[in-house]
DNA sequence: TAAATAAAAAAGACCGGTTGGTATTTTTTT
DNA sequence: AAAAAAATACCAACCGGTCTTTTTTATTTA
């Protein structure tokens, strides 16, 4: 059974997320907060300990959220390339374009604001991307097995490659708000990676 | 003559400048630069009217300190094509793995930032990228006219992921600080110029 | 060249409003 | 009736910004 606490402290973090996404973390006061989830002081922090206490779980929910959109139909495709096309079709189109965040892209715009303020909030995102990226050089790793690819070619460079286009993308998407942004990525990306075969 | 006055200003310009890279526009409080300039508030207040004030001249400084990197002799490049590159080549190697300014790419990081809280502030940011695309558009289209490039190569797209790109790799080398990124940036981007040749 | 003076620059005290956070009391669920 | 949740009042520190006074700089005059 869901107690009355727990739909709060969902609450909290769902309306936190979108905050966050859109006015930054330090900019997101928690009156702002408050106002959102129509609490009071004692009502928040009753939940969560520190303001940065909130950003944790909302971390966590911007983690589960995203995964289960990118990774959608994905994992039963057999060509390790069309895999990773399925990925940034996923991302591009269905989580960036599709406006899951009102402020775009949580995990850039977190990464882009904490760097150099917080290591340990930073170092979270960061992680993320990493994960990502690694991910990306396996499929290519099995892409070479398969003898797909050109030879010479970097997987690690690719993935990461990959990984800072998509962020690119998604900065510049959400202060352009132009589909036209993440179509274009998605269709230079695809170029990209069919001049990886040979 | 340089007045004392004056020195202040340029002073005041360059250490929120600095300042403004590594914390952000909101997180780097008055008090922030009053401490970095060992100024009083009186002091720097008879220089700016406000807060954002001092961020627009900063902008225009840091405008002016990117231009003077990313198109040190390039203009003099006959072919194009290689004028993109020797741009991209400054741009990642003399302007962000350089570290011009300490918290990475000025621009980048307040797009980031003042996207959805100043529209004033972020167009001002996004029209920068706008004619940085543009330039690289036309110069395409220069190659083009020179028969460089495959046929069916839409120019504005390429210029646009180009630029993307050059900012994805802003934004996750001001965070993971190892010139790996921008180099594994600078070589793909060469790799994909190169196969827009035919 | 040195003193006088006008103007520019900087100092410092102060303002109302907001920040994240705490402690206690009241209300609502179990 | 016990426990969980929320409300309320409060805190010191800090926010961007203003105003008046003092100090320094630059210019003029002797």
């Amino acid at each position: 059974m869901v107690t009355k606490g727990l739909q709060t402290k969902q609450n909290i973090i769902v309306k936190s997320l979108d905050l966050f996404s859109v006015k930054g973390y330090y900019n997101t006061s928690v009156n702002d907060i408050l106002e959102a989830t129509s609490l009071t002081k004692g009502g928040l922090y009753g939940h969560f300990q520190s303001k940065e206490d909130i950003w944790y779980a909302v971390y966590e929910e911007a983690v589960t959220i995203w995964k289960n959109i990118v990774f959608k139909d994905v994992r039963n495709i057999e060509d390790p390339l069309e895999r990773i096309k399925k990925v940034l079709d996923n991302d591009l189109r269905n989580y960036l374009g599709a406006h899951i965040f009102s402020g775009g892209c949580f995990f850039l715009n977190m990464l882009v604001e904490l760097t150099g303020q917080s290591s340990t909030m930073s170092n979270c995102i960061l992680n993320g991307f990493i994960d990502f990226s690694k991910l990306i050089n396996q499929w290519l790793r099995e892409a070479h097995e398969k003898n797909m690819l050109k030879p010479g070619i970097k997987f690690n460079e690719v993935a990461s490659f990959i990984v800072i286009s998509v962020n690119g993308c998604a900065a510049l998407y959400s202060s352009i708000r132009d589909p036209g942004i993440w179509k274009l990525t998605l269709s230079q990306l695809n170029f990209y990676i069919s001049e990886l075969k040979q």
